[in-house]
DNA sequence: GAGCCACGGATTGCTCACAATCTTGTGCAC
DNA sequence: GTGCACAAGATTGTGAGCAATCCGTGGCTC
């Protein structure tokens, strides 16, 4: 969006903060990124200007930026957020989406099936991931899918957790089946209740495991 | 967030551009900003990556910063997003809200009445804001929260202003009229349905306006 | 030993200067 | 007059440096 630098800087502390490798609450010493991004230190910080206003870091003055804490609380809001916009993307796709587009998602959707079947949990995870952003892209929806965008930025870490719960794929499988079947058979209502029942579960399987 | 003198810029800034002083697709040269608002180029420099970050503003490298301009679609895409978070903040608040809380939402729906009464509609497009945002406060939803306030500054105050659409004030009073109930009979589903209904009818107001 | 104060190191916030890039205006060819 | 090359001006992007502030340490008082 800025300079490509700033943006390169921008996205790999995302990205190392994402994955873990910037502990929540770890101190975020402008001087150290510099060296280890090999950028100066100019441009570390207003990358992390720019972390800060999307929640992923929080800035206190003359201490500095520290990752963001993500309550078990805050974690469940974000879902909450999610689910009414993702709800909303699906009630678009259902409207909007292009043949091709419902092609696309089903294959998603199929992949997912495969590697539930091959007992392949982390693959299923990748796969419910790109069907969600299939059904995102098909929604046209730029604001939702920013938000939403911004939103699993600050939630990565949970996700991977709530498909590992056990016995839990199946349903959510089914789930998302029901999803792709109400968007195909073009029923914006039907798509966004599938959408919120997901979502809820989701949600009902992480407060479940605190 | 950040230091003092950074956030009152950014919130300066935010406001000339909400107000419609700095109009849309205005060019944002930071040296005059700058003297606009008697600080330093670097202050404004980073008040501008936060604007930009969260859409008010657009960065185009080596040409700087622009105000966003909203288009009708955009403008429609901008409201339901807002209307499944307030739904989702009407639904918390039904639940969760004190009764010094629901006093004050009947105190501002009173308000708006009396406005509506008085033939006075920007003291009633006031109300409506004030009415909202004591939903919303209502509720303890920091991330809704903070996506709504997020949205809500991306539209210029004037440009979409549809409280002052002929005949739409009296239906406007009934459907918060219809919201407030519900949260004051602590009826989440209820509430929820009562604001999705009432956004989609705003929504409509716009649509109509184009 | 506990509490308080001062001091030094570390880190951020900001200014300034300059290089990189874009934009505008001018002159020239045709 | 039109279009193009090119220089001059304007504006942004970045790096280095310094002052302000915070944090931890050690010494002093009691």
């Amino acid at each position: 969006m800025t300079s490509p630098a700033v943006d390169d800087a921008y996205e790999r502390l995302r990205s190392l903060i994402h994955s873990g490798e910037l502990m929540p609450n770890e101190r975020l010493v402008e001087a150290d990124l510099a060296q280890r991004l090999q950028v100066s230190r100019a441009i570390v910080r207003t990358a992390l200007v720019r972390l800060g206003q999307d929640g992923v870091v929080v800035h206190t003055p003359h201490r500095g930026a520290r990752v963001r804490v993500v309550t078990d609380a805050e974690a469940v809001e974000i879902l909450q957020a999610r689910a009414v916009l993702e709800a909303l993307t699906a009630r678009q796709a259902a409207a909007r989406a292009t043949a091709r587009e419902i092609a696309g998602i089903r294959r998603a959707l199929a992949g997912m099936e495969r590697k539930l079947a091959d007992g392949d949990l982390l693959g299923y995870s990748d796969g419910n991931a790109a069907l969600h952003a299939a059904i995102i892209a098909a929604a046209r929806h730029e604001t939702a899918a920013r938000l939403i965008a911004g939103l699993r930025g600050q939630m990565v870490r949970f996700q991977f957790r709530t498909i590992l719960v056990p016995g839990r794929a199946p349903d959510s499988l089914a789930e998302h089946t029901a999803i792709v079947d109400a968007i195909a058979g073009r029923d914006p209502d039907a798509a966004e209740k599938a959408m919120r029942h997901h979502l809820s579960h989701v949600e009902a399987a992480l407060s479940r495991r605190r």
